[in-house]
DNA sequence: CTAAAAGTAGACCAATTGGTCATATTTTTA
DNA sequence: TAAAAATATGACCAATTGGTCTACTTTTAG
């Protein structure tokens, strides 16, 4: 038998999945400048030439983090159609998307820096990617304003209000503990969901 | 005449102010870490030594910077009363947010970025006076609610969102960019704007 | 005008850190 | 089972950088 593609061993894939599980944390603890590779490797019970066994550089290290993140983004609104229902197809994907910034708020700190930063660090291809899905999906929401089946307004901003909104419960977590005087639990997440759905 | 205060002397207030702009836009940029003395002075036309002779040291300058940052953010919102009107109201500090946006989007980064990374070095005393904040600002919005003015919500979690979108146009610019093709100009955030407070 | 205070600036240092190299050990393959 | 491939790890290095020290110049105050 025959492997038409060399997949990393089980070691390999182990230790891969460590190190990247550290690094998101340590990224968004410290940023990338502000993370070493020793306090990953450490973080991971790894000798740091380990870390760059396996990926050679910090750049690349992060390059990969960044690649990690991104999968983790799929959401159930990036196969909608015209003839769904909006306001149920519209709900999902606010609570999907909270629901990530619950238990995934690391990455999507890291994410949201690589951002703030100027996203010098997304390759073209990424952002072509993202531009062909905001199109279908704008053209989806306008289509259900030409069935009269939502309020008339921009699909475009109706997006980003989305994003931002969704986004603030992961990415500005530190100051909502701080205002509140206690951390944000699964229960305030269902509120808050409700709420912006509601909003919307 | 003698002087209660010892005041800045000319040179010294200019050459801080130019040190702290420099620094907002190598902090907003890079990062704390990534960030080094030499780089801000460089941008500011001083020798590094003359950074550290007026703030002392990096981390002493990064806080200088963020409280100089807070005092950008003060609004019209912040002494409404429950007499006053809530639409007018809310819509106005939506727009004094977006533009505050527009114009310090370095400011709003460096911000952003600070929270993310678990707003270490925004101090209690800070805290306590957003937790106040907060508190007056959620009982006049409830009392608009009583008052049967606006409708019934959260009024912690609309804060949150009209927060969360407002920052989002300067944190995220590089990603509305990117989607975009283009820059946002003023008059995209006049759209945003009306946008936003029609969501609201 | 003069002395003190404020500001400017180069030389220098210790710590950190990304990355290389050589070598040893383990795992896989034939 | 032996060679090859993959993995593990310590020693080491050059570059960067925050910060100190010392000395020089300019500004301010009496």
């Amino acid at each position: 038998m025959t492997k038409l593609t060399t997949p990393d061993s089980k070691i390999s894939e182990k230790n891969k999945r460590r190190i990247i599980d550290s690094a998101v944390r340590a990224f968004a603890l410290n940023g990338f400048k502000g993370t070493s590779i020793k306090q990953i490797a450490d973080d991971a019970n790894l000798p740091k030439t380990n870390v760059l066994y396996y990926f050679g550089s910090k750049q690349t290290l992060y390059t990969a983090v960044l690649k990690d993140i991104l999968l983790v983004w799929n959401s159930s609104f990036d196969k909608a159609t015209a003839e769904d229902d909006p306001a149920m197809t519209l709900a999902n994907y606010i609570a999907e998307k909270m629901e990530i910034s619950r238990i995934h708020p690391y990455s999507s700190k890291v994410f949201a820096m690589e951002i703030l930063r100027g996203a010098s660090n997304l390759n073209k291809s990424n952002f072509a990617e993202y531009q062909a899905w905001m199109k279908s999906r704008v053209t989806v929401i306008e289509a259900w304003i030409e069935q009269g089946k939502i309020n008339a307004m921009s699909a475009e901003y109706l997006l980003y209000h989305i994003w931002a909104c969704t986004q603030h419960y992961a990415d500005f977590s530190a100051q909502i503990t701080g205002l509140r005087g206690k951390k944000m639990i699964k229960a305030d997440f269902q509120v808050a969901t409700q709420d912006l759905i509601g909003l919307i």
